[in-house]
DNA sequence: TGTCAAATGACAACATGCTGACATAGAACA
DNA sequence: TGTTCTATGTCAGCATGTTGTCATTTGACA
């Protein structure tokens, strides 16, 4: 029973491992220059992102990575002095984690590469089949997020 | 310029990350019971559907891998008995790739559980999304594997 | 044919992700 | 209040991926 549907998931499956293999290697290759790694990007959009303080749980959430992950990564920004850690009101162990200002100014050369890239690659793909996409890889996210 | 466009790349890019995460999660959960991993699926799927036999670099240029993680995972799976190396008359010392009896009985394991999972997460998923999907993805993927 | 660039195997170092386990802080509730 | 479940920090082990390096084999080409 070789159902095109399921063909076609599978193909899907496949090519979205390509594809995130791909993207990882042009997020890194234009953040060399920046000194920042997938990784770090990742973490420090998150944390430009939200207009609150997030713990280190938290970011792991948005990222939908362990935690133990990215208390790693943040760990060693800290070191870097891209992140700091700051006591929490809310809870006594679980620090926020906040962008230095060194980290801001990471943050403003990653816009930098990454906006004229994001309009470059995607200058000849219509609006609506960017959108469409989205639609369509958030539902699997639902499906599987559980 | 928050071009809405680039928004929704950067959205997109993001919200793939995201999906790979839960698909590999998806992936290894549904092939525990197999004693496989998503490492190593991807590898007999690619084997079990090349007609001729494959070398190790091939293997990582379906894959969009570097050759070493492949030949990693390939000398483990030949030590477990999935796979074998068979000589290349076509090169000395790049031999073969090909599936044991056991990896060919691991690969219709893998059908019994993969199939149903893709009928199952794509029945409220018109097949037209999935094809345009599938179309965004490649287009992404030829724009970016050069 | 001879030479040289590309492909391959092998090994090492490292980055990034996962899970498991354990102790402690926070939150929910009888 | 006291108990219990959940969230968090921390450490460890492991899987999977990358890059770099070096020797060897292929293959292209002057």
């Amino acid at each position: 029973m070789h159902s095109p549907k399921r063909m076609l998931f599978l193909d899907l499956v496949l090519s979205l491992f390509r594809l995130n293999g791909l993207l990882i290697a042009e997020g890194d290759d234009m953040t060399e220059a920046l000194g920042l790694t997938s990784a770090r990007w990742k973490v420090i959009g998150v944390i430009a992102l939200a207009n609150s303080g997030l713990t280190v749980p938290g970011i792991a959430r948005v990222l939908g990575q362990s935690r133990q992950a990215v208390q790693r990564i943040t760990d060693v920004m800290v070191t870097d002095g891209l992140l700091s850690y700051q006591s929490n009101p809310k809870h006594k162990r679980s620090v926020l984690v906040v962008l230095t200002e060194e980290g801001r100014a990471a943050y403003k050369d990653l816009r930098d590469v990454q906006d004229p890239w994001a309009i470059q690659n995607t200058e000849d793909i219509p609006i609506e089949d960017l959108d469409a996409g989205l639609r369509l890889v958030r539902r699997l996210i639902q499906k599987f997020d559980k």
